[in-house]
DNA sequence: CTGCATCCCCGATGATACTG
DNA sequence: CAGTATCATCGGGGATGCAG
């Protein structure tokens, strides 16, 4: 969706430039719950790079899909959610975690056994608020 | 979707790995108009390759969304379709469909614009059934 | 804390050739 | 016509460093 340039033969190829990134589902994911601070989303994403974070908010954002908040403090705080034209994709997103759980379940049995525990348990929660 | 033991941490990846790619959808959605011949979607995806077709054709095969039916005479025929499971992704694949046209609609004002024009048109056909 | 640029590697993808 | 294998390439994406 970078250039205006591009050619699309049908709309679905539109949609997954814009939702079908690698991670850009799973962000829009986590945003849904609220606003998300970018380390926030980090954490909730442990397995995306800070470079790779950056870049698809920035291509959602652009798209429309998320509105990016800068408070313009020092230190930076920034909040990222979703856009009322992004709010659309909600069933979307909610149909496919849904979707995907159910497939796990169906291709292994037991999808507790493919999803990753969660990562952050410690308690190494900061209330810099 | 390849390795079982590739771990996920939410439903949404799955799905993303099972329709996501580059060319999953796309493929899923002329399916969805009933059965094709492996060529056949070549040419309604030009832009995909030999390749490519095959490659993501097993895959979702694999998973259980197409079914191949190889009627084993010579020269080779072979039919692909949408499973009954993969039906369920209809409803889906139809809303990417129209979000998309409606987005290309949304930033560029005129989505006819961005909709390559059919690409066949030169009365290339070759009647060889 | 958040953002941007650079370098670099590896995997995804395409081109080509060969088989049934 | 359909499928597989091999090789070359391109770009996505990770690591790192610097800036505000």
């Amino acid at each position: 969706m970078q250039q205006p340039q591009k050619k699309y033969r049908v709309g679905v190829e539109v949609t997954l430039d814009v939702i079908g990134g690698k991670w850009k589902s799973v962000i829009l994911y986590h945003l849904v719950e609220g606003k998300k601070r970018f380390n926030e989303l980090r954490r909730l994403i442990p397995n995306i790079s800070h470079k790779m974070l950056t870049q698809q908010l920035r291509e959602l954002e652009r798209d429309g899909i998320v509105l990016r908040r800068d408070y313009e403090e020092v230190p930076p705080k920034v909040e990222y959610e979703l856009s009322e034209y992004g709010g659309g994709l909600i069933g979307v997103l909610d149909f496919f975690c849904h979707w995907g759980e159910a497939h796990l379940d169906r291709v292994y049995g037991d999808k507790s056994l493919m999803l990753e525990e969660n990562f952050g348990g410690s308690g190494a929660e900061e209330g810099s608020e």
